[in-house]
DNA sequence: TGCTGTCTATGCTCCGCGCACATATAGATG
DNA sequence: CATCTATATGTGCGCGGAGCATAGACAGCA
């Protein structure tokens, strides 16, 4: 009663409920437009993804941006390498390591992958206005540098992105000013 | 070149895909969030959620919920049911249905599951202020009632949502509007 | 009464994936 | 230089979640 004439802002729990929901069905449509595009259900448009983001990762490195175990990840590596969208070559300066690579095939798995992502984006948001999808996007890069926790989150947080449709990454910067070497990191 | 000067706004790749991103974060903090404090992994804390939101539903309407075939769904309350967190009720007037229902100890699982989802809202949210939190929730809300393409779709959105927590729920309300009567679908 | 449709439960089978272990390589130490 | 510890990858094994197909019960209709 007393909180009726509150501006409806105050309202906490109801905000955090509908832009939870909200959140949930954008990924929702994310990870299932990536997926019809992807060679497999699961994991594999992401590991695609991630490698079309950064080429030579290992796959330990994989295994974190995907979320599956070591085995569970060589397993898939088996099968996209079976099907001929990965490769594996021997790291440049560790005989342990092996670099996993998108072969022309994968690339173009890859593409389908993120164009199909990039557009059930672009309809959710097609109901926006020019200004609503800037404030929309300030508010989503700070939020992605406030929360990144550490080089391996940001791959998680990553293993869905278009990295040449995304110029000036924040995570890249937040890294970066964090003073954390991404680029280096898993590079051939 | 051309477009160097022109307003970031107008970055439409760029901005699909830090709030492509952004969405895919907030999103598995939820699904993380939940599943941790659920009897189990994966879809149980969706079912929990549901059967909190809208005690009575059919194993047909829930399987819709959480995405899984009605074997599936049947063997998921199966488990649930052996935990003591949900049970199966005949039907008020169709004999084929079972209606679901959480009991007292579901009930508190359902509980912790929307708490803990409630709570990673929050940090996610909490470097916002108070205006940028309220305009978030505008276009979430709008999103969500543009999006929204039926009644089954509904079920799917609010699968991990506090009832409870989202007065005058934008989904119910577009439902409503729309004329779809959701009160009564599956309702003992 | 018989037919079609709907809802649920179950047997069977598949397969993705984690656990544990083996092998190869790298780095540290004495 | 030899040895030990740590790291990276690959593989056998077994588990269990879940889809497919089918059966049975109930509802609606002619």
């Amino acid at each position: 009663m007393l909180r009726a004439h509150i501006d409806a802002a105050m309202d906490g729990p109801r905000d955090r409920n509908i832009f939870g929901a909200f959140a949930l069905m954008i990924s929702d449509d994310i990870v299932r437009a990536s997926s019809s595009r992807a060679p497999e259900a699961g994991p594999a448009a992401s590991a695609l993804a991630l490698l079309a983001h950064k080429p030579g990762l290992s796959i330990r490195m994989l295994a974190v941006g995907v979320g599956l175990s070591h085995a569970g990840t060589v397993r898939l590596v088996d099968r996209l390498a079976a099907e001929g969208l990965i490769e594996r070559r021997g790291h440049s300066t560790d005989g342990r390591t092996r670099s996993l690579y998108l072969t022309e095939s994968g690339k173009v798995a890859s593409d389908g992958v993120l164009a199909s992502r990039d557009e059930v984006i672009a309809e959710g948001l097609s109901i926006l206005d020019p200004a609503e999808v800037k404030l929309l996007c300030d508010i989503a890069e700070r939020v992605l540098r406030a929360r990144l926790e550490n080089l391996e989150h940001s791959y998680r947080i990553c293993r869905l992105c278009c990295y040449d449709g995304c110029t000036n990454c924040p995570i890249d910067a937040e890294l970066h000013e964090r003073g954390v070497d991404r680029e280096g990191s898993d590079g051939a």
